[in-house]
DNA sequence: GTCTATAAATGGATAGAC
DNA sequence: GTCTATCCATTTATAGAC
């Protein structure tokens, strides 16, 4: 990828967690980079291309994480750990979750832009799936039900607590990932 | 409240619970309602009064809702059901919780908006703390720590299934839900 | 309360020179 | 790759007639 292409979808990444992809503009970032907004039409003619490009760029970001995570020598507990705190840095940098934001836009995107969106979210939901279903076998995790489900659960439960933590403080996502985590060491009867 | 502003009150948050209030427009309403745009400034001279006179409304609305349930002959467990229902049919209208989009566009609202909004939030999450607290007490409801962040937390994961489920089907929405309900009865020991 | 008309700014997009 | 110049549609908002 050019070097300006990769600058133009970082910084639309950006915008995208904070001001949301119908609510940025052209100008916005041409004044950010400090070049015309003519000129980013030349690298991505048209917006909807622009969004397209940033989504499959996330795509690949998070099948990174998924093998790094997967290979790794973190125990399951550490692993789910190191996946929240990605949660943190989000927050700490006045940040809302890309697929959120895009989750939020649904009905402003088109079908192609909504298909790599889904994808992101089915690969980041079974990313977390087989960290908990790991912890169960190893009895690190204690859960009734699917891992899928858990996963479903933990997963929705961060990318919402994100959104809270923008108006409630970064506690408030502390204090609710610390709540799953001793959801699945147990019950109140261990 | 005049009838063509209750009115276009509820149009607006159909809006704002599909595209968003930063991406909807006065022009979307005029259509919607067969009036020009100007009567609708006459109703709401700015958008973001419009805006604010939403949250204000929906403010009330939650605040209902707090009552009812408080008032209500319901046990926990039913209270709680009726409440995480209240997300089906969100789903099914294809809309997101008002509440998620406007944190999502926190970047595009005002501060007297960010006021009200935090409010209601908060008025959300004490209703559910209030259910979950009268659970424990009658050992309805089994978790360890504080019924706040258990509220917090099963209040966030609400929220996100609700965007997750525009994608993945209200099939996401319904086992998530059932999770949190199966987490909240004990532990894989009981 | 609703209308026409209109203003002023912004947003997405393109043509063509350098 | 970047620029100037420009286009056209949309958006928020106002003035003033009915």
């Amino acid at each position: 990828m050019r070097e300006r292409q990769s600058e133009i979808l970082t910084l639309a990444g950006e915008m995208i967690q904070t001001k949301g992809y119908d609510s940025f503009s052209y100008n916005d970032l041409s004044l950010r980079l400090g070049i015309r907004k003519a000129s980013i039409h030349h690298h991505f003619p048209k917006k909807q291309e622009l969004g397209l490009a940033y989504l499959k760029y996330r795509f690949e970001a998070v099948k990174d994480i998924e093998n790094q995570l997967r290979n790794s020598r973190m125990n399951p507990p550490q692993k789910l750990q190191a996946f929240l705190d990605l949660g943190v840095q989000t927050i700490e940098e006045k940040k809302i979750c890309p697929v959120s934001s895009f989750q939020a836009d649904r009905w402003n995107i088109n079908e192609e832009m909504n298909k790599v969106l889904t994808k992101i979210e089915e690969t980041e939901l079974s990313v977390l799936a087989s960290i908990l279903k790991d912890g169960q076998s190893s009895e690190e995790f204690f859960f009734i039900g699917e891992a899928k489900d858990q996963a479903n659960l933990i997963l929705s439960s961060m990318k919402g607590a994100i959104l809270y933590a923008q108006g409630q403080g970064l506690e408030f996502y502390q204090s609710t990932m610390k709540q799953i985590v001793t959801n699945l060491k147990g019950s109140p009867n261990n």
